[in-house]
DNA sequence: GTCTATAATGGGATAGAC
DNA sequence: GTCTATCCCATTATAGAC
């Protein structure tokens, strides 16, 4: 029991304003991390940022690992459920497809997650383990989609599942990072046709020419 | 003309140290941006590591920037020529299958790259244009390569040399990110596996199966 | 070519007033 | 919940001794 939990029909009273102070710190410092780091990113510029001081920053958030915890739920959390429902119905290619697309909508989110994944990937890094584990569970899940997939005859069933789970991921985290890096570079065509080709289909390559 | 052009003959006296020195700093800077990425590294921990003050790492390179820059081409050279050599005689995925294994022994290099490259993808960073002249170099390079392969009828035609050329930069990339963070990936089949299909060919897979 | 010393700036975190 | 003030440590960079 703790104050985020209150009591039933309660109006959380003045905790209404914390979630909002929260949510707008969590989202400056997503800017913030995604261009400069984690161990570049400053909280006093998330505090400056926001017209802040930094302790009110660090009252809602302790300390600055608790802040990047926070960070990472809140940049994964957004699409996922869109994403999950859109690959059942009309498969992972389709999935990917509209998931791409809105991607491209959130560039801030998308440079964080491979700043701060790239940053994450020695051991010792405060963001190791959520990285670690975010691999495990995306992995894990595509490759579910993959069987799902090839049970209902939308895919080869010639194809391995984990290693194409781990390939569809890789293409994705790639082409995001040469757009992210180089805007002019084609991000949703190549991906498309390249997962197309990874899962062995090409007819979707066929209804793309 | 400047003191690293020597007159011929010379046996570069006193600057043989420097050289040195100078490989020496840009050995450990490599280990330090890898971990901390170049904003959260730090001179003096490259001053620390090779025991030396911080004001002699300095004297060799005046400004972080400018030791940022030789990293990073130390970095870049040390395979390409044994790269490109081998993508000549025996087509691209030749290169590639020999290149990531050469790669699986110098793991800090990578992780450098992958740390500075999306660090780097802000359009503000000290080495956003490097990396920017980077992948252009790295996708026109081997679009060239698809298209020598086509040629000699080593990969399908029907392949387009600059999407496949983007595709199989970004699986490494993505692989690389993966195998990083978790060592158990297995990164050279699944990336093998990958550019095979992706370059349209399936001989590999089945001699793979 | 390498050192000590120092400057000026910016980092995370804490204490205590209101 | 937000503030000011403060602590202590790390950063890049420069000047000058040897």
């Amino acid at each position: 029991m703790t104050v985020q939990d209150p009591a039933p029909g309660s109006v959380r009273g003045q905790y209404a304003n914390t979630e909002a102070r929260r949510q707008q710190i969590i989202d400056a410092t997503t800017l913030v991390f995604a261009t400069k780091g984690y161990t570049g990113g400053s909280l006093r510029q998330v505090a400056k940022d926001l017209d802040l001081s930094i302790t009110s920053v660090m009252h809602h958030f302790p300390s600055k690992v608790i802040l990047l915890e926070a960070v990472l739920e809140n940049a994964d959390e957004g699409a996922r459920e869109e994403f999950q429902s859109r690959t059942e119905s009309e498969g992972l290619l389709g999935g990917i497809a509209w998931l791409a697309e809105y991607n491209l909508g959130h560039p801030e989110l998308l440079r964080l997650l491979a700043v701060l994944g790239a940053e994450a990937s020695t051991s010792g890094h405060a963001a190791h383990a959520w990285f670690h584990r975010r691999y495990v569970t995306l992995r894990s899940e595509m490759a579910a989609a993959v069987r799902r997939d090839q049970a209902l005859g939308r895919t080869d069933s010639s194809v391995d599942p984990d290693m194409a789970a781990a390939a569809v991921i890789a293409v994705w985290d790639g082409l995001q990072l040469q757009w992210l890096t180089d805007p002019d570079v084609p991000f949703v065509p190549v991906l498309i046709k390249s997962v197309g080709v990874l899962l062995g289909g090409n007819e979707i390559a066929s209804s793309h020419d």
